[in-house]
RNA sequence: GGCGACAUAGCCAAGUGGCUAAGGCAGGAGCCUGCAAAGCUCUGAUCCCCGGUUCAAAUCCGGGUGUCGCCUCCA
């Protein structure tokens, strides 16, 4: 497996801390609001990733966070008067839902700020007695220049003046860069108790804290095999999350960070301040989960993802064939997969997630198994064949999951179904008696309806449209 | 202002030194069909521009132009 590590710009070999096991640690959401296009899109991709080691044969532990204690939700505690739980509790069960329905499997291990408080502070402790960190009046900084490896993850140069003055700054702190680790707060706030006075923990500390707790393992160069995020997250959290964890430990924290890109809308970053965001729950409404899976999983993880419905239907198009090839078997027995296509498939999927050359495959698989059912409509072993390379898929990639009758009704209420398989038995009959005129005007109220009829050797059968 | 990424057919998108530049959507032609749909076959690119390196470049180097991102919460 060939990975692209974003502190060395390189694709590299990927060598496993413990033989057979992948450890991978992915920033969660903040849950203070339910989750856009972006957030589906990262989950996405790890989700891939994770499928792709398993099918290879790697125990895989996954641990993707909650942040459920921040700025955002205290503001929003005191905007509705809820309870943290509350707020947190809603929005952690809204995102599950919606990564559900793109069938993304929840991770192994998901911690939480608020259950990690002990941990967080411990590690904070362990900071300061080794004189990473410093105590000042509004809470516990980490102490950038006591760690020359700062910048080494994201390769930022030495910041310039322009970034400094961006920085808002504490008089007391030592350097603009230095982050905080606890915060203080004398106001009415959410805060939790410390060694250091009321307050709460920094954004930064608590992935650290939590890798160490839940997935690290010891004395090792490094503490988890991979660590992942948005591409947003690189600078500074990533590099932060980094520096506290080689200071704390004397171990690096990752050995291969990677970072999705983003999804854009009419090409510009998908954002809430830009008010173009798109939330996952809406989409769904409208978009089935795997339809929409399958759109945003279609290029590849690390480059910006421009959404637009023109190329989702596009992309609903390429998973129609893949289901009429299902409907066309007519069984569900299953033999073994093919090979070539299994290994020419892992082989993309090896190269960094390469999933567009991985598509082209299996949309080759499925025309050349067209082709051969075309001329040999009853050859049962190919069937099952077919059968176990769309069933390798369906584990690999989350593609192909429904019942195909299920999936080209989509949308479709049962009562117009009831209406739909009326006109079609109408329309039987007409042709049977050779009255066309009338055979071909229900197939043309039927496609006002956006529902296409096809005779086939087994009966007609009707799909929804676009 | 500093740093970085990207630029391949109408659209989406692989390929990063060497046979005819994957695949999908849209379009065109054909086979099939009562006619369609579906399926299959055939069909489209001097790889943003200008220089350079090389026997050979979409692919490496330099310079443009353009788009986007990070530097502030962000997936």
């Amino acid at each position: 497996m060939l990975i692209y590590n974003s502190q060395s710009k390189k694709k590299e070999l990927f060598i496993p801390l413990e033989e057979n096991v992948v450890r991978i640690y992915v920033c969660g959401p903040t849950v203070y609001d339910d989750a856009h296009l972006g957030h589906a899109r990262s989950a996405l991709a790890f989700d891939l990733l994770r499928r792709v080691f398993k099918a290879e044969g790697y125990r895989v532990i996954f641990v993707k966070n909650f942040t459920d204690i921040d700025d955002k939700i205290i503001n929003k505690m005191k905007e509705t008067g809820r309870s943290l739980e509350s707020i947190t509790d809603e929005f952690i069960q809204s995102y599950k839902n919606d990564m559900h329905a793109l069938g993304i499997e929840d991770a192994d291990i998901e911690p939480k700020a608020t259950k990690n408080l002990d941990n967080i502070i411990h590690y904070i402790e362990t900071l300061i007695k080794k004189d990473f960190a410093y105590v000042i009046d509004d809470g516990v900084y980490f102490d950038v220049s006591r760690d020359e490896k700062y910048f080494s993850l994201s390769h930022r140069e030495v910041a310039d003046e322009q970034t400094q003055s961006r920085v808002e700054s504490n008089s007391q702190k030592r350097d603009p860069k230095d982050f905080a680790l606890w915060k203080i707060y004398h106001d009415n706030s959410l805060t939790f108790d410390s060694p250091w006075g009321k307050g709460r923990p920094g954004w930064h500390i608590e992935c650290s804290a939590m890798i160490k707790h839940h997935l690290s393992v010891a004395d090792k160069a490094y503490q988890i095999d991979i660590h992942g995020g948005g591409a947003d997250l690189l600078f500074p959290h990533h590099e932060n999350e980094a520096c506290q964890s080689r200071c704390e430990s004397g171990h690096e924290l990752a050995r291969y960070w990677m970072h999705n890109g983003f999804v854009q809308i009419d090409g510009t970053k998908m954002s809430k301040s830009l008010g173009n965001s798109f939330f996952l729950k809406d989409a769904l409404k409208v978009y089935n989960g795997e339809v929409l899976r399958f759109y945003l999983l279609s290029s590849h993880y690390r480059a910006n993802f421009n959404f637009n419905e023109e190329d989702l239907i596009a992309s609903q198009k390429r998973l129609d064939k893949l289901y009429r090839l299902k409907k066309r078997l007519g069984t569900e027995k299953i033999s073994a997969v093919n090979k070539t296509f299994k290994k020419e498939i892992l082989e993309s999927l090896n190269d960094d997630l390469n999933i567009s050359s991985a598509l082209a495959t299996l949309d080759i698989m499925i025309a050349s198994s067209n082709e051969h059912l075309d001329a040999n409509p009853k050859d049962k072993a190919y069937k099952y064949e077919v059968n176990a390379n769309l069933d390798f898929i369906k584990a690999l990639l989350g593609i192909g999951t429904m019942d195909a009758f299920t999936y080209f009704q989509l949308g479709i209420p049962a009562k117009e179904i009831a209406k739909i398989e009326a006109l079609i038995e109408k329309r039987d009959s007409a042709k049977k008696e050779k009255n066309y005129a009338l055979s071909d005007e229900i197939r043309d109220t039927l496609l006002r309806q956006n529902i296409k009829i096809m005779d086939t050797p087994s009966g007609t059968q009707w799909e929804r449209g676009e």
